[in-house]
Parts: C-alpha cells; structure tokens; sequence
RNA sequence: GGGCGAAUGGCGGAACUGGUAGACGCGCACGACUCAAAAUCGUGUUUCGCAAGAAGUGAGAGUUCGAUUCUCUCUUCGCCCACCA
C-alpha cells in the first residue's frame, strides 16, 4: 500500500487555489449569491482550535453552495485595532502596527493551511487607513442625523491603566489587566444613540427565522422591553421640589404604596450635598461589592429624607422619602415607588425600616382578609383595599384601568420603557480609530472636513505614558480647519465599531469614495450564513444590527435593516486538564500514556492527575497548537476530526486518540481510492450496476440532508458507512462507467469536508 | 432572583413529522499476521442471564395500539442576564 503523502497533495492543492484565484467572485446576476461569513480573528498572533473549527464550519457551507452553483462570497479579514497590540507594544517597545501586521501574515499562512476556500483578494484589515476612513465618514454621517452625541455619564474607570473600560472588560468588579477595583466615574463621553432603535431592532428579531432562539431571547432580554406608566408624586417638605417622576409596571398597586425611593445620583441628592450624613450614606453605598451579583444580593440601605410624598390616588396618605442604594440613576427616571406587599426587593427595604405593608392583591382563591406577612405576593389575583380599584383583575384589567385614571387626572401617562442603554464609544486608547473632531477654545464640537479624512493615527509615538497617549501628542492634537485653530478629539473609538459594518465592506473592498458601492451590496447583502461563538449573542450582533438601522436612518439609497440573514453559534473546542502532584497545570505536550495511564515525558515515575475536559485556555494549558496538528496530519484530518465528534453547536472534545483516527481514515480513504482505480481500470465484463448506484443515491441524499441542517457530525458518520460499503464492493466486477460515474459522485459529495484528498482523487480518475 | 436549554452504553453521540433504541466513532476484549511489538485486518461490545428470555433513554405520572420523541410534576446539570421599579 503506498502512503498518503498530504503535505504534498495538500500543498498541491492550496497552491492551485492561489495561482488560479478558484475563489474570487465577481457580481453574476444570472447567478443566485449566497454570502457565507464567519466571524473575523482578532490578530493576536497564532489561530488556535476555536478559529479551526468556527473556519471549517464555514468552509464546509461555502464549498458546498458553490458545488450547489451558488456564486458564493465566502471573505475573510482581521478585526486589528484593540488593546492587546497596544499592551504588546508598551511591554516590548514595539510599533502596534507592526506587531499587528506580523501577526495576519502568520495568521494568514496559517489559515491558507487549513485549505479554506476564501477570497483573499477582498482582504480587509480594520486598523488600515483605507478602512477606518470610511468608518469616520460613517461617524460623521450619523452626527447630521443626530445619532450620535457626547454627553457627560458615569464609566467603569481603570485608575491604574487611566482608561474608561468597556463592561466586558471588567471582571469581578476588577480591570481585567491591571487586577484592581474599577471606579465609577463621570466622564463626557461619544455615545451612539442606540436606544432610539429599541423597539425597530426588537421587531427585527421576529424577521430572523433562522436564528437560534436562545439568541433571540437574549436580545430580547437585553433590550428589555416593559409596559407602564410614568406617575409624578407631589412631594412636600422642600420649597423648591413640588414633584417626582416614577416609572412603574404596577400602577394598579398604588394603594399599597409605602414609600418613594431615589437615586443617589438623583437631581434632588444636591439639596443634600453638604449634609455629613448623606456623604457618609453615599460613600456607604459604594462599598457594597461592585460585583452585579453582589449588588443584586447585597443588602438594601437607604437614607431617610425630611420629605413625603403624596399618593397621588388617595391625597390623604403621605409617605416618606427615601435614598436607596437598589435605584438605578440610568432606567426610568431614578426613582420608585415602594409598594411592599406586592415587590420582594419593597418588601425586604419596608422591614429593614419599619415602613407600612399594605396588601392591595389577594390571590383568585383567598378572602378580602388576605395579608402579606412573610414574603411579597408578586402573583395574579384581585385588587383589594383600593376603594374604586377593588374587585378589578390583577395585573390585565388593573393596570389598564390605573392608568387610564391617571391621564384622566394628569398625573401620569401611558410609557413603555427599555432597559437597552445608549453605546459609549469613547476609549482613552491609541490603537483604535481616531474620532474626526475638533473642538474650539469653548469646547464647541467642528466636524472634521471629509475632505480631511482619514484623521490619520501619529506614528512611533511614545506610548509609555500614563493615560491615552494621543493626549500627549501636542503637534498631532492641533488642526486647522478653514483658518480656526482647533484641537483634536484624542478618545479613539470602540473597536466594536469596527465589526459592525465590515460586512459591507467585504462587497466594496476597494471603493474608495464611501465604505461600500450600492450595486455591491445590493447584490451580495444580506449575510446568508454568518458563522462564530455564541459569546458575541448580544454585542456584536446587537451593535452591528443598530448600525444598519442608523446607515438606513434618513437615507434614501441605502435601505438594509438585518445584516444577517442566518446565524450560527458553534460550540467551544474543549480538552482535558491536566496536574501534576503539586497542583500545577501540566500541557498535554508534556505527557505520555503507559498502559492506560499519564505520566509526564520528562520523569515517567510521576503520575499526572486527569481532570475534566474545559474549553482551551492558556491558563489551564490545555491548548493545542493546530499548526502542529497540521504538520503532522493533515488540515483534511483536522478537518475531519474537528467535525466529526459533536453536533457543530455544542461543544466538542478534543483528544489525541481522536485525531489520530480521523488521519488513519484519510489513509483507508486513501488506499480505497487506489483500489477503485484498479478495478475501473479492469473494466469488467459483468456487472452489479443497481446496488452501487442505489448506494451512491441514498449517500448523497443523506449528505445533502445533513449539509442543509448543520448535522456535520453525521456526514463523517455518513463518509465512515460509505468506506465500509465501497471496501467491500471492490470486490465485485463493476464495467468501467459504471464505477468510475459513481465513484466520482461520492468524491464530489466529500469534497466540502476533505477536498484536499477529493480533489486529488478525482484528478486521478479523470486522466 | 429571572430567562433559556439539556439529561440516551465505559465515553462523544445517532434515531426524519410518535413506529425495530444505541447508527458512526472512541475505548475495551478476543482472534489473524509477527520471534515479538507497533501498524493493519477480522469478530464482539446497553444491562442481567449459560440460554430461552427479561429490563432499559434522569425520576414519577398522563395521552396513545405504540413514547427517547407529546403533556404535567419533580431532580440534577449547563449557559445567559441580573438591585430594571
């Protein structure tokens, strides 16, 4: 049996997709497009198995429409501005830029490596000049509509790295760099005004068929939608306040109200910004944890004020005011009414400080005696004790009938509230796209003339500094704009920005005048297929999705509202952890396997503990490098093992004896195909025609199935039983077409999966 | 605290709209080849039982001629969000 040799056949094949352009697309309107994208890398220096899997995924989708006849875009690019080149860079005295750039050539070869049927000549890197021009044309566009403002709000601050961190990038209430408590801090900040779309990108969601439900529900959660109404409460005990905004979903509980509970960062905590007391309730406050699951946990505080409020349904009945450490400044107005029967969090606050519980809802099946002692009623039932309220059903007809008493009275109105904040996109960083402002000596905003664009990054510039580096570049900082001298913004933008419209970038990569060409787009737009981890379910997805709601906002030429038509989140690559004795991680480069047991290489009398399988991490050094496993078996093996264990959704295992078996079964197809030439060589006489043609049938049939509903760990099932099948039908004497018709049917089947080894095979049998 | 989802051999997982549970792979066992090992090939592998046979898809109920699949209750695990008024 001769040995198959992949480097070669596969170097082979990756240099002929490359010389020929195979995957370069061009605009066909007597072609149906299908659009096939994955989520693009971060350049941090090496792929590693999450890319391997998320690519092949796609690759698989890719070849297959385009086996299908579908003119598929299938691109590929970096997503290359963030932190991590600026922190490489600081450490090491290095250019971010060319740290950056040496990491997509590796990248690049890397990927090449996999056999990926990518479109390399629409390429796109986002921290090139030719991309964020357009991205600050974008800016600029969005600040006309109003969609984008600078306003003065409360951010996670890193007072060591001295830089505004995005939520995600505070852990445990700490840096995720620099390990140390993030403060909260009023800084004047760019925000997009994502918040005006809430309920467009909420009704969105239902148009995408497609997608996962559970990312949907997690949209849907995140935007937050609900259904009250605003109340003002007359307050008493201060000339200068009459009144106090609340938004509430249960108005209908009014006459259970006990107390009015604010912000500390609420207008009216300034009438009590000299009072000792109230410095020491509020520094009280920022001591609990800062943890979200310690905030919401921790205990409930307030501040007694020397005011009350008035129940707006029933004059006579005054309570008193409180500051509350669980009001929220940012949803509604700051400020709640405290209805403790019916609200746990009321419930738990009216104990602490000995405040009235008034039952106001008693379930269906209780009496009008019913009274709320130990825990909060939240359920359905029947108003009681409300006077004209009682007997009403709560909360459906209640609710309804509050507020249609309250607009009567002019006291509060009908308002439905969202939970989706504002996206602050001002970072006090170098490596990211410069925000194209100037500001005037009264601190007045100048748009930075398109004709001025890109707002180019300062180069070698000295980035050990404290804070944003750009604020130290004086020279860089002064701009002229008709004959003002104005200084520059120096807040770069969110790198988020960057991959919510990359996608229209891959249709026009080369336009020079705007972002992306109309023709293009409406061609290639929207996303078929897009393909990455579920960890982006909100942000990514979200913002990408605002921004086609702002690019379509007041514009006549450009009209896309859902950028992805389908989604899907695959599963994270896992492996098994490794200790030694002394509780250190171990690599599983570093052990070998004797009669069933770990020990490590380098001094087998020690036993290495075996834990449970984790998603890779260099901390856990349960990492595999897939250079390594490309060299030495394969990218069809790797391909082939990295699909065939677990449905693409879910998590998968990965393990030596896995791989090992995937690159075995390329050999066996290998050795099969050898036969199969012999014997169509033959050319017999006889002939069994019907069995392998109903075989071939049926496996293509099961393939096409399984293509079509990402079950790719069934087509390796699929490819195993079409080996045992054919390794037995060599056997038989077949005429020449009849085999080699058939078996070229197969190979075409598997090509999406190993095309490396389906390309060579059917070289072979053609010639 | 809220939401979403999952549970099938030693392991990863199959089973199309309710119709032979355990496809395919890993692991394991035995056999062939070999002086031997590796590789390769073959056979077997849910559990109990020598067998005939019986039980069996987290637990319990229900619908049905028939349930891994549908309904309800519970248990465990995973993920996401979290003081949202």
């Amino acid at each position: 049996m001769e040995r198959y040799n992949f480097k070669s056949v596969e170097n082979k094949w990756q240099k002929f997709w490359d010389e020929e352009k195979t995957f370069s697309v061009k605009i066909n309107k007597n072609k149906k497009k299908f659009y096939c994208l994955e989520m693009f890398p971060y350049p941090s220096g090496k792929i590693h198995m999450g890319h391997v899997r998320n690519y092949t995924i796609g690759d698989v989708l890719a070849r297959y429409k385009a086996l299908q006849g579908f003119n598929v875009l299938h691109p590929m690019g970096w997503d290359s501005f963030g932190m991590p080149a600026e922190n490489a860079a600081k450490q090491n005295k290095l250019d971010p830029r060319k740290w950056t750039e040496t990491n997509i050539a590796n990248m690049k070869s890397q990927l090449k490596k996999l056999g990926l049927s990518i479109d390399w000549d629409r390429e796109i890197s986002t921290c090139s000049e030719d991309y964020y021009k357009h991205q600050q044309k974008f800016f600029l566009e969005l600040l006309d509509k109003k969609l984008v403002y600078k306003k003065e709000n409360y951010v996670n601050w890193d007072p060591i790295d001295e830089t505004v961190l995005a939520n995600e990038q505070v852990i445990d209430g700490k840096g995720w760099r620099s390990g140390v408590n993030v403060e909260r801090k009023k800084l004047s900040q760019w925000f997009f005004n994502i918040s005006k779309f809430s309920q467009d990108l909420l009704d969105g969601l239902d148009t995408l068929d497609t997608w996962p439900n559970k990312v949907k529900v997690m949209q849907k959660n995140w935007i937050g939608k609900s259904f009250g109404c605003e109340v003002d409460f007359e307050i008493e005990g201060n000339q200068e306040i009459n009144n106090i905004k609340c938004f509430t979903t249960r108005p209908d509980t009014l006459f259970g109200f006990s107390f009015l509970a604010l912000s500390v960062d609420h207008e009216i905590s300034k009438i009590y910004a000299n009072d000792p007391n109230f410095i020491n309730f509020k520094n009280e406050c920022s001591k609990t944890g800062t943890t979200e699951e310690a905030l919401a946990i921790g205990e409930k505080i307030g501040f007694k004020t020397n005011l009350t409020a008035v129940n707006p349904l029933n004059p006579k009945h005054k309570v008193p005011v409180y500051f509350a450490n669980f009001v929220l400044m940012d949803y509604g107005f700051g400020a709640v009414f405290g209805c403790p029967a019916h609200d746990q969090r009321d419930f738990d606050f009216a104990k602490k400080y000995g405040l009235e519980i008034i039952t106001v809802v008693k379930p269906q099946d209780e009496n009008n005696n019913f009274k709320v002692t130990k825990e909060a009623y939240s359920g359905p039932g029947i108003i009681i004790n409300s006077d004209y309220l009682n007997g009403l059903k709560a909360p459906e007809d209640s609710v309804l009938e509050t507020i249609r008493i309250l607009e009567d009275k002019k006291i509060g109105k009908k308002k439905i509230n969202f939970r989706l904040k504002d996206w602050g996109i001002s970072r006090q960083r170098y490596w990211g796209c410069p925000i194209p402002v100037a500001y005037d000596e009264s601190g007045n905003v100048h748009k930075v003339p398109s004709s001025m664009l890109p707002v180019k990054l300062p180069q070698n510039i000295d980035l050990n500094v404290k804070g944003n580096p750009l604020d130290s570049q004086t020279d860089w900082k002064k701009i002229n704009i008709e004959g003002k001298n104005l200084t520059r913004e120096t807040d770069t933008l969110d790198t988020f920005v960057c991959s919510s419209w990359y996608f229209l970038r891959f249709c026009s990569p080369q336009d020079t005048n705007y972002g992306f060409n109309k023709e293009d787009v409406d061609y290639w737009m929207p996303v078929d297929q897009y393909i990455g981890g579920v960890e982006h379910a909100i942000l990514h997805l979200l913002y990408s999705r605002f921004f086609m709601q702002a690019l379509s906002h007041k514009n006549d030429n450009f009209n896309l509202l859902e950028p992805f038509g389908g989604l899907f989140t695959q599963g994270m690559v896992c492996h098994e952890t490794y200790k030694d004795s002394d509780n250190n991680w171990i690599s599983p480069d570093e052990i070998e396997t004797i009669d069933g047991k770990k020990y490590l290489k380098k001094d087998n009398s020690k036993i290495i503990r075996v834990g449970p399988s984790e998603s890779m991490s260099k901390s856990k050094k349960n990492t595999i490098d897939p250079e390594n496993i490309i060299s030495s078996y394969g990218a069809d093996a790797a391909r082939l093992f990295i699909l065939s264990d677990s449905p693409p959704e879910k998590d998968v295992q990965w393990s030596e004896e896995g791989i090992i078996s995937s690159f075995k079964f390329i050999q066996k197809l290998w050795n099969l195909n050898l036969k199969i030439i012999e014997e169509i060589e033959k050319d017999h006489e006889k002939d069994h025609n019907s069995e392998i043609t109903k075989f071939t049938n049926k496996f293509i049939e099961r393939m096409t199935k399984n293509l079509d509903s990402f079950g790719y760990n069934k087509l390796i099932a699929n490819m195993h039983e079409m080996y045992s099948f054919l390794i037995k039908q060599v056997e038989y004497k077949y005429k020449k077409t009849t085999l080699k018709e058939n078996y070229e049917k197969i190979l075409t089947a598997i090509n999406p999966i190993v095309p490396h080894l389906s390309n060579e095979c059917l070289e072979m049998i053609s010639c």
